[in-house]
DNA sequence: TAGATTGTTAATCGATTAACAATC
DNA sequence: TAGATTGTTAATCGATTAACAATC
């Protein structure tokens, strides 16, 4: 099913379409140009039934008793995820965070541009951050926001900024905020949530648990 | 419910989990003592019941008619997430992301100790990548992780690399793996997948949907 | 004791998977 | 046409939430 009328689509939902996305690349690259479900779920060790249900909150991208067009579904799957579109962005925060995503040059071949990288220590503000980057001051967000079309927002400051650095980034217009502080951020615009000091936290909770669980299967 | 018996905890209560421990020391800092599950729900936008049965999982820790009380919940936490515990970690891959972890000192302060950085470039061992930290020739991983008792791997390589990294890691003897490569790992080890590039692509995702949705509650 | 709040069971909600008619 | 594989509906599984007896 698929149509114009309100339709919610699984969280999970997403992730999976990148790695499709990236599955198909791959794909194209040994010249193969149709693909079943079941290949691909195969794959991508989940279930063929997965694949087309995810495929078909978005449309009917398959042939059925052929499987799919790997160029076609890769040409789909760029507009949903908006992956041949350029995106503009500001990183808040100009310390180790900050500075190492202004020089991960993995998000620029991404179409992820770092325009612009604030702080509000005036020790950092003029000083080159990456290569073709000065910090600014955070005062001139607002415009610089505008004057460079930045449709994302990098949280990279403290957990007790980092709602205050929210609600300015929303103020100033961006269109979805990627944060790193440790803290849940709320906001009317899509947030996505990187928390590594969580993700080892998590990955320890699990170690002690594998290790003191003896029947476990 | 409780006990020796296998007991499935789902996913996500180990980030809950974090959540409370970060909110019962904010509490105990404000000098309360003693807390409901209503008022931790409340304070962290969640439900009451949800808190309750997080717990329980683990233990019964509040009196009833009364509360949780604030040291002993954390104390609990405290061992089943290990936040005291010291946690010896070796960085693979000297490239932006590796040099960033290794500067992090957010991380010492939770208990993460990076102990080693390894990379396979020449050029790169021998070098000094942060405070303290000389880059070593990934050859030397066998030894340095026994050496050092290092407990957790973290993946800082190019996805091409990951998978074999992580089997060396494996094979090396550590706990848990925490991975930066855009790629699935498997290994029988616990790991945890950190991946930038794919949130901001589920961020994108989101704006689109949000833009192109009519009349999208 | 009466009021409050837990721990746990049952109901609900959301996501995944299986099954199958439609159709290439 | 016969075989293959889709798109979609129905069944299952897993996680959250509500309800309530137990008890401080």
């Amino acid at each position: 099913m698929r149509g114009g009328n309100v339709m919610k689509i699984p969280k999970p939902v997403s992730k999976r379409l990148s790695m499709y996305y990236r599955c198909l690349e791959k794909l194209k690259d040994e010249g193969i140009d149709v693909v079943s479900s079941k290949e691909l779920a195969e794959r991508l060790d989940i279930k063929p039934s997965q694949v087309r249900k995810d495929l078909s909150y978005f449309g009917e991208f398959g042939k059925r008793g052929v499987g799919y067009h790997v160029d076609f579904l890769i040409e789909n799957l760029e507009k949903i995820l908006g992956i041949k579109e350029e995106w503009n962005i500001a990183i808040i925060g100009a310390g180790n965070i900050g500075r190492a995503l202004s020089n991960y040059v993995g998000l620029r071949e991404k179409g992820f541009k770092i325009v612009a990288v604030f702080d509000k220590d005036d020790g950092k503000v003029g000083k080159e951050i990456a290569e073709g980057i000065k910090v600014l001051h955070i005062k001139d967000l607002d415009r610089v926001v505008k004057e460079k079309n930045v449709k994302i927002g990098i949280i990279a400051v403290p957990a007790n900024v980092a709602q205050e650095v929210a609600e300015a980034l929303e103020k100033a217009g961006v269109s979805g905020i990627l944060n790193f502080a440790p803290i849940k951020i709320k906001a009317s615009i899509p947030v996505e949530e990187v928390d590594i000091s969580s993700s080892l936290r998590t990955l320890t909770f699990e170690i002690i648990r594998k290790h003191s669980t003896k029947g476990k299967k």
